[in-house]
DNA sequence: CTAATAGTGTCTATTAGACAGTATGTT
DNA sequence: AACATACTGTCTAATAGACACTATTAG
């Protein structure tokens, strides 16, 4: 059929000549916990933390999801990650940023929905804040041996376990595709998704200043070096961290006591551009 | 309703309760082709290139546009973006990798789609394979003029131009939006796309070995350093870049003469772990 | 010989790694 | 006093920027 202008076209556009499937976002909800104090000297242990969703309906009745749902006609991705993380956590104008659309054919057993994940991020004062009901914050340890990451989840009640399998895809920018080769806990493809966005994360922290949307307003140097520390997974050396971090943040005139030791300056974030 | 089982609820589901939509994927198909040589003595004037196709139905008729396609109910995005580069381009076995998922609601003009980009690279002797009907390779030149990005096309017939501007949207990550200022030429939302994918490859050329898709199994180290000076953007000094790239590549027996200079090593891609 | 690129040597400035040391609070 | 952390000084190694120089070919 030849159509004699654009108007004229979509006037007899049929949207159900392509078969349609759904959309939803699932959101990796990340922050820093402090754990308990070992004794009075020592600084807080801390812990990488996700928020999980405990589903009480089907599918995966049972399991642990992140917390998600589903695209609506007037809304973009971002509209509605910033919705959806709102409805589920109550938390609001926090770092949010798209991560990754998965789209396998069977990752949910309903129908065929494809989804774009995001990754946001909440420092740990945001973790005191009311939840919804059966949405609950995970401590994550993990454990790389080889080509296979054990991820385990803990959060006072329950103990999670999955463990997915890199698979090395594209050599020269090192981008690997990973499987979930045991998974108990977790609904749908999440556990992939929340093993990109750690490796995100762990990217991204060396080259920005996102590490700041994982931290309270003021803090010390040593608590910052404690969050790195946590996401990238290995110490650091003090002075070399100081100058990394010497132009990002500002000292200010406030000052932590109480803790046993000598007291150390608060520091606020600085953005210095490049 | 409630459920005894899994298996209870899927049979009663209904996949249509939630609105649906369609999937595209759009593909931004860079390389670097060489241009005419000005004199005997000269290198090439290398240019950076995209791939475009000038639409002859309905809707944005006679505009052009990136190569792409509706995903398919049993296929991922991954697999429908090999398939319709394959079908629009016939190149198979090249990098491809997930760009950003485009989701404004009004982005497509017939009906609500959602489209997850992909970028791909191949060196430039794959420009001269086989391209379908319509397709055309495009000159890029861009011209950065404060927050805006003033993006010139030419192909030998026609000349192109559209201008996007940059809004800061996070400053810790440096995260950009682009919006769309004149475009009188590029259909849909590709000329977002084509910005956004010119950044992530100035980005990951940086910090990865990405470049070497843009290169032919043997290369001479003047021609790798115009490629990297064309996507960066601006000269390299020869020893620095030298001493940058010495661990990426091997140096083979062969030479390339007939330059009117001294000839030059024929170098290829080697991996080194980091 | 000349123009053009190929390729190297070297000086300097900056950055990163490592270690050792001093400072200062609480109990 | 002892412990734990805060914070700094400094040596060295590695890396990055800059410039100058030599080498080699076609025409």
């Amino acid at each position: 059929m030849e159509y004699k202008s654009e108007e004229e076209f979509l006037k007899h556009y049929d949207p159900n000549q392509f078969e349609r499937l759904s959309l939803t976002t699932d959101i990796l909800l990340f922050s820093v916990a402090d754990g308990v104090q070992e004794n009075y000297r020592k600084l807080n242990k801390k812990y990488f933390s996700v928020l999980l969703i405990k589903r009480d309906t089907y599918p995966f009745k049972g399991k642990w999801c992140l917390p998600g749902g589903f695209i609506r006609m007037d809304e973009t991705t971002d509209e509605a990650s910033k919705r959806i993380l709102k409805d589920e956590t109550n938390l609001e104008d926090i770092y949010l940023e798209q991560l990754y659309t998965f789209s396998a054919v069977d990752r949910d057993p309903r129908m065929r929905v494809i989804s774009t994940a995001y990754m946001s991020l909440v420092d740990k004062n945001c973790l005191h804040h009311n939840l919804v009901q059966n949405a609950s914050w995970f401590h994550i340890h993990t454990l790389e041996d080889g080509d296979t990451i054990k991820v385990f989840l803990e959060n006072g009640e329950e103990q999670l376990t999955f463990e997915v399998k890199k698979h090395l895809k594209e050599i020269t920018t090192a981008h690997y595709e990973y499987e979930i080769v045991n998974n108990e806990c977790l609904a749908f493809d999440h556990a992939l998704t929340m093993v990109m966005g750690m490796e995100r994360l762990k990217n991204k922290i060396e080259y920005t200043d996102i590490v700041f949307h994982m931290m309270p307003r003021y803090f010390t140097l040593g608590e910052l070096q404690q969050v790195y520390e946590i996401i990238l997974g290995k110490k650091l050396l003090d002075p070399a961290f100081r100058r990394m971090i010497s132009n990002k943040v500002r000292k200010t005139d406030k000052m932590k006591t109480g803790g046993g030791h000598r007291p150390s300056a608060l520091f606020e974030y600085i953005h210095q551009p490049k």
